[in-house]
DNA sequence: GCCACACTTCGGCGGTAACCGAAGTGTGAC
DNA sequence: GTCACACTTCGGTTACCGCCGAAGTGTGGC
C-alpha cells in the first residue's frame, strides 16, 4: 500500500488502476468477508463480522466501502442489513488471485466431525469441491463431457500439474440434460472452465463459470443443501439418487 | 493491508491467502513495475524505477520481494540486472483485477505526437490495442474466426456492453494460417479469449490468451516493433502488407 | 413508553510498509 | 589502479488505514 499519495507514473495513464483495486482485496478481513459473500447469498453484517473475526463496527465500515465502489448492495430486512455481492467480476478476480496465492495452513480443524463433512462435500468459492466435486469432475471426464488438455512439453511453467479444461464431444448433451445453457455460461466474463486442485483430496474439481453453474444447478434442485455458517454441503437423498443415476457416483 | 497480524478467520482455512497475494498488487509502484514487465521482455531495474517514478533503491527492494515469491527472475547482464516475469498466472490476475478497476484519468498526454502513436497501435498489457487492435478484432469477427455472443436479457450485470468471445467456424483455418496452435493457447490457465474495451476508440480489441498469442505472432514476424520505453508500437512495412493481405485492413 | 438489538458514526490509537538518501558491493572501461 | 555506473543494503522517517470502544440512530417487540 502506498505510504504517500503518488502521482501515477506514465505507464498507467489510460489504464486500469490496478493498485487501488487490489487494495480492496489486500486486507484479510475484507477478503474473508468477500469470500463469504462469494456464495451469492445475502449475509447480515454481524455474520460477516464473525466470519472475519472483527468488531461489528469495523465490518460495518468495510461494507460501507464495498458498497461505495459498487461491489455489494445492502437491503434492510427488519433491523438487519443484508449484504449481497452484485459485482460478479469480483468472483473472477478473486479466483485469479487465488490461483497464484499460497494456501493458508489448515491446522485448526483436525480429525473432527466438521472436517469430515468438509471433506465430503463443500463449497470452494462458488463451486462444488470435496469428494463430491472431485468425483463429479472425474465422471464428467469419463463420459466425454469434459476434456483435459495435456500441457505441451515446451510450456514454461507447469501449474500444479494440470492442463486446461475444455468441453468434450458429449458436452452439449450432458449439460443440456442438466438444464445448463452453455452459451449463457460463456457470457459470464470469467474463465469458462478450469480445474482447481482440491486441498482435501489432491485431485481436481471443476471451477470457473461452468463449475459455478453446476453448483447452481445442484442447489436449485436441492441435490445439495448449505449447512449453517460453514462451507460444508449436505447431499440430500434426491441428490444421492441423481448422482448415482446421472454420474454413476456412490458416495 | 493489515495493521496487525491477525489469526486467519475460519472461513479461509485451507483456502488461498487472497489478502497477502492481493497486497503485492496493491502498491502503485509495484503495479506499475509489473505492468511494464507484462510484455514478457527483460527490463533493467533502473528502467522499472523510472516507469514507477521511484528511487532506484526502492525499485531494487520491490524486485527482491517479487523474486522472493517467484514472480520474477533476475539475470545479471554486465553490471545490469535484468528482470523477467516468470509466473505467468500473474498476467491473468492483473487482467482480472483490471476488469473491475476504474481507469486512471488520462490527462498528461493530450494532443501531442506521443498520444497519436498510442492511438494508432500499442500494447494493452500483453495484447494489441489502439486502432490496430480494434480493426483486427473487427476483421477476425467479419471473417468468422471470432464470434461474440450477445448477453441474454436476464443477465444481471452488463459488463461494458460486451458479450463473450468464442471461436467462430473459420477459427481453425484462420489461426492455423497465422501459425497459432489453438490447443496450446488453451493450455495457458488464463481466460481464453475476451474483449477489452479500448480507451482510445471505445471499441473492443482481443484480450486474453488468444490476444497474447496474436501479439506474439505479430512481434515474432516483425509486423510490429516496440518503441523505446512507451507502449506504442510501430507497424513495419511488412506488417502493413500482411494486414492488407490477411485482414483487409489499411491503416 | 420502554428496552433490546442491529447497525452506523466518530475519535483516537498503533503498526506495517513504502519511501529516500547514504554507504557499500561488484562489474566494466580505460 | 581509478573511475563510472548499476545495483544492494541499511537506517530512519512518515503516513495511511485497519482496528476498537463509545456514543448515536433506527427498527421491532412488549
Amino acid at each position: 500500500m502506498p505510504s504517500r499519495k503518488r502521482a501515477y507514473p506514465f505507464v498507467s495513464a489510460g489504464d486500469a488502476d490496478i493498485a487501488r483495486t487490489a487494495a480492496i482485496f489486500a486486507d484479510p478481513a475484507r477478503a474473508a468477508m468477500l469470500t463469504t459473500l462469494l456464495d451469492g447469498q445475502p449475509h447480515a453484517i454481524s455474520e460477516l463480522a464473525r466470519c472475519a473475526d472483527i468488531a461489528l463496527s469495523t465490518a460495518s465500515e468495510h461494507v460501507a466501502r464495498l458498497r461505495s465502489i459498487g461491489y455489494v448492495e445492502t437491503q434492510r430486512r427488519g433491523r438487519m442489513n443484508l449484504v449481497l455481492l452484485v459485482q460478479h467480476d469480483v468472483v473472477t478476480a478473486m479466483e485469479a488471485i487465488a490461483r497464484i496465492a499460497p494456501r493458508v495452513p489448515v491446522s485448526s480443524l483436525r480429525g473432527d466431525e466438521r472436517r469430515r463433512s468438509l471433506e465430503r462435500a463443500r463449497l470452494c468459492y462458488d463451486h462444488l469441491a470435496g469428494e463430491l466435486g472431485v468425483e463429479l469432475f472425474a465422471s464428467l471426464t469419463r463420459q466425454g463431457a469434459l476434456r483435459t488438455i495435456a500441457i505441451p512439453k515446451n510450456s514454461r511453467k507447469v501449474h500444479a500439474g494440470l492442463g486446461a479444461v475444455t468441453l468434450g464431444p458429449r458436452a452439449k448433451c450432458t449439460f443440456k440434460a442438466l438444464d445448463i445453457d452453455l452459451d449463457e455460461v460463456r457470457c459470464s466474463h470469467r474463465q469458462f472452465a478450469t480445474a482447481c486442485v482440491d486441498w482435501t483430496h489432491g485431485r481436481p474439481h471443476l471451477a470457473g463459470a461452468l463449475g459455478s453453474s453446476l453448483r447452481d444447478r445442484f442447489e436449485r434442485t436441492r441435490w445439495v443443501e448449505r449447512t449453517h455458517e460453514t462451507r460444508a454441503l449436505r447431499i440430500t437423498p434426491a441428490g444421492r439418487r441423481a448422482l448415482a443415476r446421472l454420474f454413476a457416483i456412490d458416495l
